[in-house]
DNA sequence: TATGAATGAGTGTTCATTCAT
DNA sequence: CATGAATGAACACTCATTCAT
């Protein structure tokens, strides 16, 4: 093969992507990530057939990462509060460290660039999450509402709290704690 | 002197620029929005100096009209909890009955053309919801989290639990409950 | 209305078009023709929605200039071939006279951004011309041929000769007449 | 020494750019044309220096094949009618044949990246055509035209008739014969 | 004041050609 | 020699804003 693909341009193009549409929404211009990545132009469509296969990627490789960071060190044999603690605690700490991949995302999940199916494909990652919900569902919490709702429950808190968290980062332990608070408050059974 | 602008034509360019924005984004073009008001492209430049006036007029308007609407009936002398569910009420209905407006809204939320500023007089509108909070707070709620992020959490939980009841309306009122439940358990001191 | 479209600068977009596409074939930028034009680029586009409809109006309007220019003093009372030659000779004087249009013309027919239906309806312009042939083959002209074909190799001899005039005026009498006895010797009966 | 460049590849080369300049024009993409031929995009190069020296080269090897498709079994002690029938026949032949080609060469022969002298080249394959011609010229054909006249309406004509046999190929030798017909009578004496 | 034509910078994408592998 | 990634100048088209009417 003449030249590999490389790896590391790829990985440059999606970094600045991130940082690009944190910054300026979906709508950021190919030109400038492709700047950001220290990239020709042209070479950003080597790596990515078209824009909206940039930012689908870009939402998949975000989501993948975020749900492996909240499943690491996953106490699988704890009760479910722990777990839920972890996985809340292991969000916090992966969005107050990579704020620019959160915006990001949070760009990208607003967007109708990303399809439908990318995001079906991304909520894949989150199976082990899923599969927590669901136990959780039998066991009486969230009474009569669908696991989605749940799960969009968690997700807007969570993002509410790291904005916080974004804005004030000294407070983050503070936001982080009651924020978990406000999530099982909402969550648990009465 | 009578205002020698029309208010209809005004607020014609704002109703449009609901549609669009809800259906487009903050993106829209103008011209669009000019269309959809039956109005001609520099006519919007007449009432809305720039696409950025617009966008930031119509988020206060928003607001406002969405305030309004939280506090129509607001029974003052209830209980706290009373008064809360009141507020989330009138809340869902309002965003269940005019769509638009709420996904509007929301891309405005999101979008980097509404500045900082105006979101700060927009939050004006929610004083009343403000002294709620404020005496729910000084009650106990949300212990050592600071009035802002309480506001917040209501704001996704609705805007979470809206968006559901915009997917499947039959389910409005299992939403609306449900949704009450959430904010209730996850603001209310343990 | 604030101001109209000016007929003026269609026409001189079109006119320029005609240069550039007769230069550059139909490959050739918007932009030049534009500037060609006197024009800003945008402008272009708010007299041909794309560059494939200001392609198939240049190619209607040249039809249509062609067709006029053939049948200008068209001697219906006299013989068949003396009504050809009429034909025939307006058509070379048009050419000769409109090296560009000519050229346009011949880029534009090779061409695929010319759509099917817009020939057909270049086609009508002609319908003279049409009836001709018709009364021609009737006299049994061009033996079992279909009249398409007789319209074509009248189109093909004449296009040849036009290049040929194109390339020595001078000798613009001798490649008519020469021309005019090819194409009858084509297509008379023996 | 051998040529160190493969003919193969060369070959392969020349025939895909023949189905795609015939399919696309010859604003065809070089990478197409690579990909056609089963090549890398580079290769193309190192056979052909610019996509200019691609498309005369082509050019030049279809008038070649063409020219001595028209000569073979040249009936050189024939008269000059049955000369030119056979001529004209053999052309037929190789245009129904070989549509692509055919097609080829003609947006080949329009576009302004086969030079003159290209053209010129081309012309030289055709020297026994061009004997024919020359003789038919003294024996008193086509009174008073140059012989590269007499040469483009046979190239004409036959272009025309060819254009109807690629779209009813079941009518191929009612075209073939009528279109004989028209050259013969455009290009003999009266 | 209302209109909509005019503007030109900006957009995503293509492509002939180069050159590292 | 063969490969295909890299390049950046074009390209067609969009759009917020201006201004002649």
């Amino acid at each position: 093969m003449a030249r590999p693909l490389s790896e590391d341009k790829r990985n440059a193009i999606l970094a600045s992507a991130t940082e690009v549409v944190a910054a300026l929404g979906a709508g950021a211009p190919t030109a400038k990530i492709a700047s950001g990545a220290a990239v020709a132009e042209g070479t950003l469509f080597t790596y990515f057939a078209t824009k909206d296969a940039l930012l689908n990627q870009l939402y998949l490789g975000l989501k993948d990462e975020l749900a492996a960071a909240m499943m690491a060190g996953y106490p699988s044999r704890r009760g479910l509060q722990d777990r839920w603690h972890h996985v809340w605690d292991r969000y916090m700490d992966w969005g107050a460290a990579h704020p620019a991949k959160r915006k990001a995302m949070r760009q990208l999940t607003v967007s109708d660039r990303v399809a439908e199916r990318t995001r079906q494909i991304g909520g894949r990652a989150f199976h082990d999450v899923q599969a927590l919900l669901d136990e959780s569902l039998a066991a009486g919490m969230m009474k009569d509402q669908p696991p989605a709702f749940a799960a969009a429950v968690m997700e807007a808190l969570a993002e509410t709290t790291l904005e916080f968290i974004a804005r004030e980062p000294k407070r983050k332990e503070r936001y982080k704690c009651g924020g978990f608070a406000a999530f099982w408050g909402a969550v648990s059974k009465p």
